[in-house]
RNA sequence: GGUACCGUGGCCGAGUGGCUAGGCUCUGGUCUGCAAAACCAGCUACAGCGGUUCGAAUCCGCUCGGUACCUCCA
């Protein structure tokens, strides 16, 4: 069959057909924001990446369950000393809340925004506090297999054991041996065997406010343990796409395969995918480096680097004209192209109610179903499907100016296609009216500015007219020495 | 230093051996009371050098330039 989904692999390195463990069900695990701050532009390129993964399953008929994460435990911000604080915490202090209050307020501003952006809300999105049990769980079947060592309390990932067995580096293309050479002088790091160990459980230093109680310390778990405990509580110890930002490949992800065959003795995921990075000025847009723009910052146009706002829509489009996995480099021209893009498409589709149909069709719009699909089958390729969408914006275009003609069947057929592409599968919604009461204050500004005119010029036939006409929307008009003033009746 | 990746026309950005995406901008034209939109036409690029090939943006080598990961990060 032609119509084959095709993924990229990070771990083959290759795209490959997209065969599902146990059709039609598809289990699909996404990295999800750590909620110490408002979501940036590179929070919704990861959220939108997998959200066309997500709705176009849905729409190949697949029984999807897209778990995506919040991370609300504190990890260390430094992790190489005692002296580092978690994240959350040091929030937490900063602005004298309760840590899980600073978690409850980013995590809702996070599903503001992605509503916004018209990200779909994944089947189950769960929280690593939630979550603790699971973790301690995981962590103990990995000290039974042998591939973790306690020391004071915190429990560490023995690799240069794992790494006899196993293979620690498959998907990032490292090696343990160059791990080795390149062994930095760090502090802090006397309890580890190796400065690559990682912790699966921390002991919490007396300051640490975010603690639960654990056989080996009073402490939290180790970054990498919720994705592997909770993707393996909802998707089963193995499922089929695990996604998230490529700077997560290692090492994180390189170290949820490593717990998962530790614990299990085989590999959990079947597809990684990973989505490229957001750049400014050519660097990668990223909260250690500072120079990063949240989406309400994008929203409200109040950034020194942006001209003007920008609708949530438009920061999609833009998105969807890169492919994933291409670093996209952000720029007020880039975006305002985008968005005049996206109106071009949204202007077109809405001329298909308006189009005169023809006995015949000149041109043939059939073909664009399955080029579409081809470039969504080849490892989601939005940029080329826009490609062919505009294509199909210009056929409309030329029916409208009497260029080629289409018939009746042939603009529903368009139609329904265009729909389909831009509604549910790329998610896009033409949100373009302007949802202000103002504008009635406007128009009917206009309006009346246009009768006085008409009156002065004594053309008392077009003043009749308009309050005439505005009395059937329930506007009356009032005349007065000071003008005219109007309420709804 | 190690490991990956990238360098495409004014800008953004697809494309991986021949058929020279697409969007935005710009120029000329059609249309139009004017404007906008739309339509038509134009601008035809692949960092540099060498190699493989009948043929390379696409494969190989070298050079130059840039990025990411190796610490938390989407």
């Amino acid at each position: 069959m032609e119509n084959q989904l095709q993924i990229y692999n990070t771990l083959t390195r290759r795209k490959e057909i997209f065969e599902p463990i146990k059709p039609p069900h598809v289990g699909m695990y996404v990295c999800g924001p750590t909620v110490y701050g408002d979501a940036h532009l590179g929070h919704a390129r990861a959220a939108i990446t997998f959200d066309i993964v997500f709705r176009y399953l849905l729409h190949l008929g697949y029984k999807v369950r897209y778990v995506r994460n919040i991370t609300d435990v504190g990890h260390l911000e430094n992790d190489t000393d005692e002296l580092g604080e978690d994240k959350i915490a040091k929030k937490a202090r900063l602005e004298e809340l309760e840590p899980m209050e600073v978690v409850q307020y980013f995590a809702n501003r996070y599903h503001k925004d992605m509503e916004r952006l018209n990200v779909l809300p994944p089947s189950i999105e769960p929280t690593a506090s939630g979550h603790i049990i699971e973790q301690i769980a995981y962590v103990k079947e990995i000290l039974e297999k042998g591939y973790g060592y306690e020391k004071d309390g915190s429990v560490y990932f023995d690799v240069v054991k794992y790494n006899k067995d196993y293979n620690y580096g498959k998907l990032s293309g490292r090696k343990v041996e160059d791990l080795l050479e390149n062994t930095r002088e760090l502090a802090g790091q006397e309890d580890k065997k190796n400065s690559f160990d990682f912790a699966l459980w921390k002991k919490a230093d007396p300051k640490h406010i975010m603690r639960w109680p654990s056989p080996w310390s009073e402490g939290y778990p180790g970054w990498h343990m919720e994705c592997s405990a909770m993707s393996s509580k909802y998707l089963g110890d193995q499922f089929d796409i695990h996604g998230g930002g490529l700077d997560l490949l290692f090492p994180h992800h390189e170290s949820e395969i490593a717990q998962s065959n530790a614990a299990k003795g085989h590999d959990a995921v079947k597809y990684w995918m990973h989505n490229n990075m957001i750049t400014v000025d050519g660097q990668k847009m990223g909260k250690s480096l500072n120079n990063f723009i949240t989406l309400n910052e994008f929203f409200s146009g109040e950034h020194k680097a942006l001209d003007r706002p920008y609708a949530p829509m438009t920061i999609r489009f833009f998105m969807l004209q890169a492919h994933y996995r291409s670093t996209l480099d952000f720029s007020n021209d880039a975006l305002k192209a985008a968005e005049k893009g996206m109106n071009k498409l949204f202007e077109s589709y809405n001329l298909l109610d308006k189009l005169k149909v023809s006995g015949t069709s000149s041109t043939d719009v059939r073909k664009y179903e399955q080029l579409c699909f081809d470039a969504l089958n080849d490892d989601f390729n939005t940029p080329i499907v826009l490609a062919h969408l505009f294509d199909l914006s210009k056929v409309i275009n030329q029916v409208n100016s009497e260029k080629e003609t289409l018939t009746k069947e042939d603009v529903d057929f368009v139609k329904n296609l265009m729909g389909t592409l831009l509604f549910n599968i790329l998610g896009l919604r033409d949100d373009r009216e302007k949802d202000d009461s103002q504008l009635v204050e406007y128009l009917m500004k206009t309006i009346l500015d246009i009768r006085q005119q008409a009156k002065e010029n004594k053309d008392y036939a077009t003043a009749d007219k308009i309050r005439e006409e505005l009395e059937k929307l329930n506007i009356r008009l009032k005349d007065s020495k000071e003008g005219t003033g109007w309420t709804f009746i």
